[in-house]
Formats: structure tokens, sequence, C-alpha cells
DNA sequence: TATTGTACTAAACATTTGTTTAGTAGTCAA
DNA sequence: TTGACTACTAAACAAATGTTTAGTACAATA
């Protein structure tokens, strides 16, 4: 049987566990999640980590102290916002609330932009790229790159100054670096007096 | 002694720690600690542990398997982008690569959106709110709510469509949603014939 | 009706694990 | 040169913890 439907008290059970993870940076032991739910014998609690273990939700070490690892693709999108936001697929009329069947997925920023360690993040200072949805107090995800191709937006340094974001492009031996407002002016350099520090890969705006 | 300064032993056996939970859920116990670090002493093990302790970089619950806790505030911080980008608060010239020292701090979308229960994203599917800085593709955060108010950007429901992201507006007795692109026409409507989902209060876009 | 799955008790067992005691050796500052 | 801190070994102890055996009871299913 592949069954994965769990009981009230199987789910119960899962979402204790995943709480005290993300409580206590470790899993509860058998006894602890017997204490939780008054079940007196360990054995009680077994069964309910071989249901779970059975039904996909969790894995465990034999032998291992705490040895109940969630399987986290599973559980992070059935146990809903712990840390990121609900994606919802559409908003429709009618329902009150956002209904976890309109679920598309739970927004996280690791997810978005995958941690790797040439990314960074930088406030925005002025608004040069506006027109470029881009605006005052934005912040961008940068990879930090030397180098980027025509018509990307990236992270340079001009004259010794503080990095400044604008839209790249080479015309003949000139670098041009274009803002996407017109009460600002391009800036046209030759090579070797800009340095570039990254492309821009993402926005982030709180309102 | 308050010292906070850590050994290039000690940071190792934080690190290792940090990255355990991370991967398995769980915190090591002592004596996997000292077979990753070739410790053969338990007690050898314990004294870093003591170390650490001592300085505030850990917490234990004596008794307890794996009852090891690093103090996330602190070692979020000093192990860097684990789950969050690091803000640089200016991007200078020379340096190679991100120093540490310009550091403003760790982008979490959690601390950006606090994640209650009302918020959730949503796609956005056309154009028409390219001029406010809101594109085809982009996620914008939205809080849900059911009323909004003049000039905030809403997610509404019209004529049970699916959401629609437009700038609100009353006139008179009729409700406007207006988009920001001169290619869409102003939605106008009586009161009871728009729904108004939430609020936009963010946009996050991946280019 | 027999079987399977759920949901437990009670008790014992074996292992894992944290902790302690006793000691060695090196470095560094007062 | 004494003391404090780091960084360990070796051995033993006690507590925490996972696992097993032997049951009971109920509901759903074939």
């Amino acid at each position: 049987m592949n069954d994965t439907n769990l009981t009230d008290r199987q789910y119960s059970i899962l979402k204790f566990i995943c709480d005290v993870i993300d409580e206590m940076s470790r899993p509860p032991t058998v006894r602890e999640i017997g204490h939780e739910f008054s079940i007196d014998s360990t054995k009680g609690v077994a069964d309910h980590l071989d249901a779970l273990e059975r039904k996909g939700w969790i894995e465990r070490e034999p032998g291992q102290a705490r040895g109940i690892r969630p399987v986290r693709e599973r559980t992070k999108k059935l146990l809903g916002p712990d840390d990121g936001l609900p994606i919802v697929g559409s908003v429709v009329a009618g329902g009150p609330s956002l209904a976890r069947e309109n679920l598309e997925g739970i927004l996280k920023l690791d997810d978005l932009f995958p941690n790797r360690d040439d990314l960074f993040a930088l406030r925005v200072r002025g608004d040069s790229m506006s027109g470029a949805g881009i605006y005052k107090g934005d912040i961008v995800i940068v990879r930090g790159q030397p180098q980027a191709d025509m018509g990307d937006i990236v992270v340079a340094i001009v004259d010794d100054e503080l990095g400044t974001v604008k839209k790249l492009s080479k015309i003949g031996e000139k670098i041009h670096l274009e803002p996407a407002n017109p009460d600002y002016d391009t800036i046209v350099k030759k090579p070797g007096e800009v340095e570039i520090r990254g492309k821009v890969i993402g926005v982030i705006r709180k309102m």
C-alpha cells in the first residue's frame, strides 16, 4: 500500500516534530513526543513514527538519539508558511481567505535566489533606474562578477565612488553606463575607468 | 572574563554544529563532533563545548542527547549567508569581493515581510502596472484585507474573474481601478461590483 | 468473518550519549 | 614562575533514549 494520507493524530505528531525542530534546533525524543500527547508508552509513539515513516513523511536513523528527520520537500508544503509566504496561483471570488487548495508554493528567498557565495544585496540610492522599475530604496540582488554583457543592469564603480546601478552598453571603445531616467546623464568612460562589480538579477521592494 | 573571540578550532566546531543542523535537522552528538575532528576523547570535545558556551555561542541542556543549541542571533551573522543574502552598505573600489566589514545585514524575507497569516504572494499576470514598477512575472506581496485607501495598489476581483492588480481610487460613488500603463483602460465600477482582496505591500522580481 | 490499520499499555533491554575524574602538554600574560 | 587557557587521552559512570516483546481495543475493509 502506498498510502500517504495522514490521520489527525499522525498529522499532529508530524507538526509537533517540525515545530520542535524549528524552535529548538533539534527533533524531540520518542518520550518527549509521548509526553506532549499523553502517550504513556514509548511503543505508542513508535507506532506513529512507523506510520509516518512508511507513508514517507519522515526518515529515521535506527538507534540514533533524536533520529527523526522530516522529509522537508513534503513537510514545508504541508505545514505552510513557517518561514516563507504562500504563493497563491489565483485569487478568485467568494473565498474569504487564502484556501490551501490554491497554494502554488511557498515563497522563500533561497528558492528564488539560490544562496551562492557570489550573491549579495544592495540598497539602491538614487532614482536613476526608475524607468526600469528600480526605485530609490529598492534592494537589488546582485551576482558579483567582474564582467557583464551589453544590456545587463550592473553595479559599477566609477571614479572611486560608491557603487552605482546602471545599464551597461559598449559603443566603440567606450563603455556607456545608461540611466533609465531622462533626468540623469549617461556616463561614458574608457575601459579601465569602470570597475564592474556585479550584475543585477533581482529586485525587492517594500512599499 | 567576557571574551567572545573564538579560536580557529572553536570556530570550526561551531560551524560544523550549525552545518549538521542545517543538513540533518539535528545537532551532532559529542562523539560525532569528535569523530569529525579526530578527537578521540569525549572530554576533548566537551572542553570545546564548554568554551563555546562560556563565550555565548551555544546553549546546552545538561543530560539531553544532542543538547547543543547555537545562539542563532549570533551564529547567523557569524556564519554568513546560510539562508539569507548579505546586504552590503556600499560597494567601494578596490576590494575584490564582499568584505564582511561592509555588511549591513542579512536579507531575509521574513525580516522584510514579517510572516503574519494575512500575507500572501501572487504572481503578476499582465503589464497593466508596468508604469508603477510592477511587471509581468513579478511576485507581489499582498496583505489580505477587504478594504483599502485611495492610492493603494490593490488586488481586486471584478466580474468574478481572477484577481487583478490595480491602483485604487474613488471618484464620487464609483470605484476606479487604474492601470499604470496607457495601453490599458481604467475599470470603473459601482461599490459591490468590486471585491478587494488585499493591498500590495511589496514586489519581488527575478530577472 | 478474517485481516489490516490505528492507537495504545506495560515492562524490560540494549545502546547511545552526556558527564565526570585524573592526567599530560603547550602557550601566553602577569 | 605561577596561573589561566587551550587542547587533548583514557577510562568509567549514569542517564537518556531507541527498540522490542506481549498484549488490548476498536474501526474499516475484503
